[in-house]
Parts: C-alpha cells; structure tokens; sequence
RNA sequence: CGGGGAGUAGCGCAGGCCGGUAGCGCAUCUGGUUUGGGACCAGGGGGUCGCAGGUUCGAAUCCUGUCUCCCCGACCA
C-alpha cells in the first residue's frame, strides 16, 4: 500500500505527500515558513559539509554579517533595490508592551526605530558596506569570503523547499582588482556548483547565463546551472554573478593599484539554497518515497533482521549484524541496524523506501543457513542474495554503482527532455506534450522573450556556455539570430 | 490582491440540508499471539466541533461577523 500520491497522478501533491511523509519537513506556525526537520537537515547537512570544503578547496573563508540592513543601504544600488524591494521584511519597533486594554502583548509605540532594519534577502549591501573599511590597496584583495546564512524573502506563494520565505543558503561575496579576476571567480563558483550536483546529488545541470530579463538584480552577468525535474520542468540550482563595479560605487569602495591609481573593486557573488534538496528530490523521486543517492544520503545502509521465535537464530543474526555494522563504519558507511522488535519486517521495509535509504540489507535464519543476504538496492529496487563473505566491500561497490546509476539515469531523462525545435508551432507542441528543455533560436530581444513566457509559460533558462554559434531564425520573430538558447517551463 | 476549497481526537475524514448523548479509519496505550513486503485478537484512553456573537428549552448543525490554512493566478531562488 502507497502511502503516497503517484506523481502520474498529481505531481506537485506527490512532492507535497513526499517531504511530509519521509519527514524531511513540514510547514510551521509561521505562513510560508517551514520546519526542516533532523532527517531533512541531515541532508541539508551533508550537502552543506561538501561545499563548504569545496569552497575551502578554493581558497574562500567563512565569515558572518548582520541578519538586519539598514534601510538606507539597500536603496543604494538601484537595480538591486528595484529587484528586492517587493519582497522585504522590515523591522520598526524594538520593544513588545504589555496591552493596556486586555491579554496579551502590543507593539509599544515608544520603541519606534529611527531607521527601520531589513531581514536580509541577500547581504550584498550589508557586506559591500563592511567591505569598504577592509579594502584600502590591491593587497588587500582579493576577499573570498563565504557566509552560511538564512535569508528571507516575502513570497507570495511558498512550496516547501523550492520556495520558503525564509531559507537557508550560503552566499559567497568577493571582491577583486580586476574584471578579468572577478570573471573568473565567477566561473569557477559556477563550476564548483555544477560537480558538486553532478558528483554528489546525481543531478546534471547545464550550466549558462541568464537574460538581462533573469539577471540578478545588480549584476553585470548572472550564471546559473539548470537542472531539469521528472516532470519536465528546469529548476535554478544555483547562481554565480559577476557583479562588476556595481556595489563597488554603490558603496564608494576603491583601492590604490600598483600605480598608485584609485580604481572601483570588482565583485561577485554566488549562492545555493534548501531549494537543492528539492531538486534533488524531484529528480530522483517515486511513488514508493525518496531516492537519495548514497554520496548525500544520511544513512547509507539499513540492516533489517528477520526474527523468529528460534532464539539462537536470532542471536546468531545479531551478532553477524552487529559485526557487519562495525566493518561498513570503518569504511566510512553510514549504516542502522534495526533491530527494533515493535515493528515487523514488511513496515521497515517500506519505510526505508520511503526515507530512500540506498541499501537494505535483509538477514533471517534461512539467508544465514545458506551464508548470504538479501541485500535490495532502493534505486532499481532490485533484490539480490549476496554471499555473507565480503558482504561490506559488496555493499561498499553497490553504493558506487547506485550513485553512477542515479546519475546516469536523471542524464538519460534529461537528454530525452532537450528537443531542437525550428519553428513556432513545434515550440509550443513540444512544450505542451512532453516538456523539458527547448533549444530555439531567438531574436535577443526583452519583448519576444516576455511575449513568448505569456504564450507558453516557458522562460529561457540560459543561454549555455558551451553553445556552439549557429545562424538561424528567431522561433517566435522570424529575425537573424546568432546561436540557439535553451526555453523551459521552470520551477 | 483576484478566483476556488477547507477548518470536527495526533493524522485523514463522516455527520450539517432536517438542531436532541460527537462518530469512523489510522496512530496511540495495556495484555497476548506473531515476525521473509506497512500483522492479528481482546481491552482502554483521547474532543470546550477555528474564534466571537446571535436565534433556541437545547447549536458541530441555523444566522451574522471574524480569523486561519490549502489550491489556482500575478511575484519569485
């Protein structure tokens, strides 16, 4: 028995069904913002671990900043004001009173801030600010700063983990002596983000640059990975923007080169979100439960014991367990061994499933008899008897083969889902019958891109990075255009 | 902010039209039998029916007001 909504059914209530039921989080009191519960922030935690080593590996520091911005700073880069402004928590007052007229507390309207705080929705401002003081030479930079963080952001319409009011992220802030160094910077974050989510969360991306409609606003150029979901919808996995010398003049922060010239510092930024976990899921994900891949996986290995009423039986099987639990731990695999008597095999079994627990082990006194295991792979959902001898370096290579295989799998789909198209009515055929994304030609322009996202719903994700030129016509105008970009219908 | 739906036990729901002891499934607790795909039997506990007024001898049910949540749109990582 499911005790899910099938994604043929209703996608969006089977992603809905899923977070819930394998307790990765829930909603809270508070609208639109979530509770991330252990089993979820264990993800969070492990997706965490690795940037953050892979941002050390490149030389960036962590560093913290306030959660609230003056008012006046946000308002000093125009385009970021204009990009942020609607969607702005704001702080007014400092102190509750007790209510005069009955229960309960009020606002005292004698704690009246004299300039209201920002929650943060991004720390540019605060940071650029802050930046000013560290930055006198050009052998103050350049500044590779990183900071985990939670942000907040007043949506509209939250969905659990792919959009909340408040969420957690990391945000890098650099800051450089030149655009060329900044540019590369840039880059090289984004390439940090894409093999993490191909090595680590299985999860293909294409990596490019957005439009001048999708940029970030303040940002000269905004790179982004694009990630495609079972339901054939892109999802933004991450950002990295060149930020030119935008907050630089913004904040007044200019450095003495080598020639004892004041020039403005270069900047970028760069940042992944919760939201990765539910791309993660959407990508991997059944109607049985989640499908982790074992590198982002809390638990790799569940070992679930058969019981019978034969007592050396069951000692039996303890101990092979017990020793098998310490031999997977020293290869550094996750492992549980459920011995809990209060529940029956066929419930841990499912609930595993639904928790996408890469490995289930299965030992009962037949299997020992026989010297083996069921060991069942939650990917493929494949059960095979393994033999007892070796079972830990079994395991330890099936968790290789699962990870390649998520991979491979979510590549296949993906590249089933990219479709070339030439002309309008194929745009908007493909687009409605199997989705995913459309390579078109397109005229460059704001106006046909926002013509097109009011026709289709479909917005163009980027334009790769690895695009070969090719001349062509505009899939919507008919003019002149250079090289294809890639539309989708996006998360 | 527009359009729809819903608030009844921890969760999912019925009851409401036609007012009269608040119910069902799951979960939970106790005891027992079980254990190879979400076990079974027996017994038990748990509710100011979102909130505030009103009508009435009597309101989950009728009336008025109000709050909240969910879904669809506009906005967005």
């Amino acid at each position: 028995m499911s005790i899910l909504t099938s994604k043929e059914t209703d996608y969006a209530q089977w992603y809905n069904d899923l977070i819930l039921k394998s307790g990765l989080a829930e909603n809270s009191a508070v609208r639109g913002c979530m509770v991330i519960k252990p089993y979820g922030f264990a993800l969070w935690e492990n997706m965490r671990d690795e940037l953050d080593k892979r941002f050390k590996e490149t030389g960036h520091q962590n560093a913290y900043f306030p959660i609230f911005i003056p008012k006046s700073f946000l308002s000093k880069e125009a385009a970021h004001v204009e990009g942020f402004a609607k969607e702005c928590a704001v702080v007014t007052h400092y102190r509750l009173k007790n209510d005069p007229d009955g229960k309960g507390v009020i606002v005292d309207p004698e704690a009246k801030l004299e300039e209201e705080l920002i929650v943060r929705p991004t720390s540019e401002t605060i940071i650029w600010n802050t930046y000013k003081n560290w930055i006198q030479s050009y052998r103050d930079l350049p500044i590779l700063v990183n900071q985990w963080a939670n942000v907040v952001r007043w949506e509209m319409r939250t969905r659990l983990f792919l959009r909340t009011a408040e969420f957690l992220w990391q945000e890098g802030h650099t800051a450089h002596a030149t655009k060329e160094e900044a540019i590369e910077e840039t880059e090289k974050m984004l390439d940090v983000y894409a093999s993490f989510c191909e090595e680590y969360m299985a999860l293909p991306v294409i990596k490019g640059v957005k439009t001048a409609n999708e940029r970030f606003a303040g940002a000269e150029e905004t790179y982004c990975i694009e990630a495609l979901m079972q339901d054939g919808k892109a999802l933004q996995a991450g950002t990295s923007h060149f930020l030119g010398q935008n907050f630089a003049k913004a904040f007044d922060v200019k450095f003495a080169d080598k020639d004892n010239k004041m020039e403005y510092v270069w900047a970028t930024s760069w940042g992944v979100s919760t939201r990765l976990i539910g791309g993660l899921v959407m990508a991997h994900s059944d109607d049985q439960g989640l499908v982790l891949p074992p590198k982002i996986a809390p638990l790799h290995v569940v070992i679930v014991p058969i019981y019978s009423k034969d007592v050396a039986a069951r000692e039996k099987i303890d101990q092979y367990a017990k020793n098998l639990v310490k031999e997977l731990r020293s290869k550094g695999i996750r492992v549980k061994y459920d011995d809990d008597d209060t529940t029956r095999p066929g419930w841990k079994f499912a609930e595993y499933e639904l928790k996408g627990v890469p490995v289930r082990v299965a030992l009962g006194a037949r299997d020992m008899e026989q010297n083996v295991a069921e060991v069942a792979r939650r990917d493929t959902k494949e059960k095979m008897s393994l033999s007892l001898d070796n079972l830990a370096i079994s395991i330890q290579e099936l968790l290789d083969t699962i990870q390649q295989n998520m991979y491979n799998k979510a590549l296949q789909y993906r590249s089933e889902h990219y479709t070339k198209v030439d002309s309008w009515e194929a745009f908007q055929e493909v687009l409605k019958t199997k989705g995913g994304f459309v390579a078109a030609h397109w005229d460059g322009t704001s106006e046909t891109e926002e013509k097109i996202k009011e026709l289709t719903k479909a917005t163009i994700r980027c334009i790769p990075l690895n695009n070969p030129p090719e001349e062509g016509v505009c899939v919507f105008t008919g003019a002149p255009s250079k090289q294809r970009v890639l539309f989708a219908v996006a998360y």
